[in-house]
DNA sequence: GAGTTCAGGATTGTATGCAATCCGTCTTTT
DNA sequence: AAAAGACGGATTGCATACAATCCTGAACTC
């Protein structure tokens, strides 16, 4: 098991936001392969709640593409291997440094020095805790926030807030990797740098690199887990 | 998905597409304003069904963010004046430029050329009827579509056809207008001449201006319908 | 008189029951 | 015996009923 997925019958009522996440989990989290046939009594009963909701969890998630719903046939698990990861972070790359790009000239020199400063100490400080894994990621979702909050196209900071969720749990699969978390605070200090000069292009060029970059460690992290072929191909 | 009804394979009439294919263009065709309520009950009894498949409707049509959901506040229309369509365009833009890329090597060469007489045939041809631009609508569809097919990137893929609905409605909107089709179809040229020449920077660069150029159009034709704030709407 | 609180109505969220549909299997006919 | 059609179980789609929540407004207190 990949990490704590959520079923195990507690016996408490779930709520609807929570449904949707504890369901995106299990998905993710492999509690089911891809192609499963996911019926929605049997859901219904894991996450003791009527099939309503279910239903409803079952579009959202389809909406995100994690799940595929067919007219009276119910919701087949889409296919999640490093394939999948690698065209998810080739979108996000596209979408992201074009909103770096766009965001570049209105976002506040207070908060990029702010930030700087804070990959600067992180970069520099000796112990690898988990707290300071924790910093570093808060760090890393400060400047995508940071970068989505300002981009003048809201639709596009819509989309990308849509891949959060992948983003999201992808890191919650990966574990904290020190080594790939430093590379990243230093693709960091590059698009930083390059906003702070006000230069559009560099700071895009960096995001780019940066979510490949970090696509890359996504898919090594998950290659493993799909490298045994368990039979279960069809 | 939305648009696009069922490939027709049965010729039978779909319930839930249709459904939201009608609010889709109730929405889009000015029945409601920007940030008007939806109302459940109300829609339940327009549409004559109960409330359950409004509510799987509305969900589809937040997802692809021509409502707002918000919990316990019910459906808020969004709003869809030029600015928003100019958000799009720019999303379309970087997403199907991008796939021309990625798919440049792999379209087949007698598509292409095929596509490529049917252009010249288009813009020699003297009388701009009807038929004509209807003509010219199918080559647009099919240069996109072709690309789509042919992309390797399947998520992608997939979310320009998640635009695809967009793209139909505008085009409903603003009507035919010969001068933009013909420039339209130059357009097209330079891609196609792009792929056949197999490089994927041209080509992509092509479909990034092209999709620039039609966003125009479409933001022109629709700037009129919001400048003044009579009716317009029913 | 203004702010607060509580009650009532309205609206969304959930549960359950029923109808329509699909798939597997068995029977019947050629 | 094989193929085709029909029947039954299983599952999704829809409708209705109920519970929870939110907004409105008015009355009450300070």
């Amino acid at each position: 098991m990949i990490f704590q997925t959520a079923p195990a019958a507690s016996g408490e009522p779930i709520f609807k936001p929570d449904l949707v996440r504890r369901m995106l989990l299990s998905i993710f989290g492999g509690t089911w392969k891809a192609g499963d046939r996911l019926r929605e009594e049997n859901l219904a009963a894991l996450f003791r709640v009527s099939r309503t909701p279910i239903r409803e969890a079952l579009q959202e998630l389809a909406a995100v593409g994690l799940v595929e719903l067919r007219p009276n046939c119910g919701a087949l698990v889409a296919s999640f291997g490093p394939r999948e990861i690698e065209e998810i972070y080739e979108i996000r790359a596209l979408l992201e440094s074009e909103a770096t790009r766009l965001a570049c000239t209105d976002l506040p020199m207070e908060e990029l020095q702010r930030l700087q400063g804070e990959l600067t100490d992180l970069l520099s400080a000796s112990p690898r805790s988990p707290a300071w894994s924790q910093r570093a990621w808060d760090a890393d979702r400060q400047l995508h926030g940071l970068i989505a909050t300002h981009c003048p196209n809201r639709r596009l900071a819509r989309e990308i807030a849509r891949y959060g969720a992948f983003v999201q749990i992808v890191r919650e699969t990966v574990g904290n990797r020190d080594r790939a978390q430093e590379g990243a605070l230093k693709e960091h200090q590059l698009i930083v740098a390059a906003l702070l000069r006000r230069n559009p292009l560099k700071a895009s060029e960096a995001m780019r690199l940066h979510i490949h970059q970090a696509g890359q460690t996504a898919v090594e992290a998950i290659r493993p887990l799909f490298a045994p072929p368990k039979g279960r191909k069809k």
